[in-house]
DNA sequence: CTGAAAGCGCTAACAT
DNA sequence: ATGTTAGCGCTTTCAG
């Protein structure tokens, strides 16, 4: 089957092209109503959809947007993605998905095959701050880049971020708050620095209780179930009453290593995540958690996007998103 | 920062187009060491790449290919459209990620915006049959598609499918033979045809055993958390000490459900699944389920589209994925 | 209100 | 071993 061109719809509509393709895209202010509905018509009855191609090459636009996420299976990435995917799709856009596994090799191939691709725009999810210079080229090539989460970088534009020192302080400050005094710490990889923040805060709240903030009680993730899960059962050989797990994904690795040590949460011990993930409040017990509005961040990004590619220049470029308590029940309270 | 072109590349090497383009696409046999090497540092000093619209056009393909899914938060399908994205990134192609939430408009209107991409093809995970003559046109368009899972049209060309009969019978006779007499099925809605495939294996074994397949005990979810909760507040009312629930994903709702009316598992009521989600071996109890190869059959697909874009002959054009029972821990062993 | 024609950047015959 | 050139299908001035 020949596919049916613009020229076969203005030859059958006895139009030229420029005709056709004015109607196409709702430009036909000067084209007379009897004229559209004849070409309308014939669009219909031959199924024709213009080549995207060859639209392109001329307008410069493609209505792609590349995202680029460590990894989908990770529901934390999901949820973002998911949303992602509807804002953009909203507007306009279709997104092609790249999950990176946070190795920086390949981002770099990824970006080399979008930038190939013509996106309109990147969204970048990663935690490599040396892909400064290729967001640089990319920006210079006139492609846009909003990062994120997972950026420290206050001063750069276009960025989404969560403030994560807060975050750290108020999972720290709630677990003594509700008495604790042993609080281990089940942190992400030490190069990321959402680990770094989050560490942060967690001193700080510690200090401001008068408590000592030794690095003895951190322990190091991987941020996935398997991570949470084997570092917690470093921690159960601790005196700890409770652990701050940097995010619900380790959680649940925590949770699986607690009850096959034949105790339970919170009554022998207590945790606190940072995400908010669907399942935390699916799990048992409930997890108490810091949430990070995943969904929120990811629609964001896509708005800000949008903006840099249609060139607007006021809005805000950049943005940051409050943690919140969500007090569910694996934190038990301790009387001195 | 004016777009340099393979015409810049030209002149600034002193050669033809022709000359570039070859280079470019690794047929540069019939030229000489010499000019590809003085080409080649023209490319890399000016960091030019190939604009992909203008390729794309004269060569008819985009390496993109199209996925459309339900919904890429239910980790089943994460884990489907991560290998999906692995296999056919190693293949050449991005994939672009549409959620349908099995709405029918939704496919649709991906599917033409895909149509306008020209995506080399597609893989559709959907449960609507009525997509077929969508599929035909799409096919008769030169875009080949496979269909992922969820389809029994046994007689289609180009499916990736789950015996699902065979799961249903496998999960149901596991039950009886454990000792179960009272028996409920946590079903996903009645239009699916994979509900409609496990059921028909349930009854099967139920009848197969002697025992009587009523329609009472089943109870109908949504394959999603929220489905299985609801659903099994119901069956908590009855008799039955076993439940098959047709997705680990609804089991984990089922969980929720049952320890909340504090019941346990497997020693109030025995649990059974399908899937075996990654999340099904962290859970407590570990859950016993019928594994579902959602990675294999998503690279199934892959590789079975590259086959058709490729236009050769010489492969399975239909595959079925066998169901394989993963004893755990959340079905309790009953004395008669 | 509508049409002619240039050109987007590249590939692939076809020449040489 | 390398160059010439004709499109690919569309949008967009510029004319009328």
């Amino acid at each position: 089957m020949k596919k049916v061109t613009i020229k076969d719809i203005a030859k059958m509509a006895d139009v030229s092209t420029t005709t056709v393709s004015m109607v196409i895209n709702n430009k036909a202010n000067h084209i007379s109503q009897d004229t559209i509905v004849r070409v309308m018509k014939v669009i219909k009855d031959t199924n024709y959809i213009p080549n995207g191609f060859a639209r392109s090459m001329v307008t410069k636009k493609s209505h792609l947007i590349g995202l680029i996420i460590p990894d989908i299976t990770n529901p934390y990435f999901a949820e973002m993605a998911r949303h992602i995917e509807m804002e953009a799709n909203a507007k306009g856009y279709n997104v092609i998905l790249c999950n990176s596994d946070d190795e920086i090799e390949n981002e770099l191939k990824y970006i080399r095959l979008l930038k190939e691709k013509n996106i309109d725009g990147l969204i970048l999810v990663s935690a490599s701050l040396s892909l400064h210079s290729e967001v640089k080229e990319l920006e210079a090539n006139n492609i846009p880049v909003v990062i994120l989460d997972r950026v420290k970088q206050y001063e750069k534009e276009h960025i989404i971020i969560f403030d994560n020192r807060k975050a750290g302080y108020m999972a720290t400050d709630y677990l003594i708050s509700q008495g604790h005094e042993h609080i281990a710490c089940l942190i992400g990889p030490l190069g990321n620095d959402s680990t770094q923040e989050r560490l942060l805060g967690h001193k700080k709240a510690l200090l401001t209780h008068n408590y000592r903030a030794n690095t003895e009680r951190v322990f190091e993730g991987d941020y996935k179930v398997e991570g949470g899960y084997k570092a917690m059962k470093e921690i159960l050989k601790t005196d700890a009453t409770a652990v701050f797990v940097f995010n619900d994904y380790m959680a649940i690795g925590a949770y699986k290593a607690i009850y096959e040590a034949n105790l339970s949460v919170p009554e022998d011990i207590s945790i606190i995540g940072i995400d908010n993930l669907y399942l935390s409040s699916i799990i048992n017990p409930q997890l108490t958690t810091i949430e990070q509005p995943a969904a929120l961040m990811g629609e964001a990004a896509v708005k800000m996007l949008h903006q840099v590619i249609k060139g607007h220049d006021s809005y805000d470029k950049k943005a940051c998103f409050d943690p919140k308590l969500i007090v569910r029940d694996s934190v038990k309270l301790i009387r001195e």
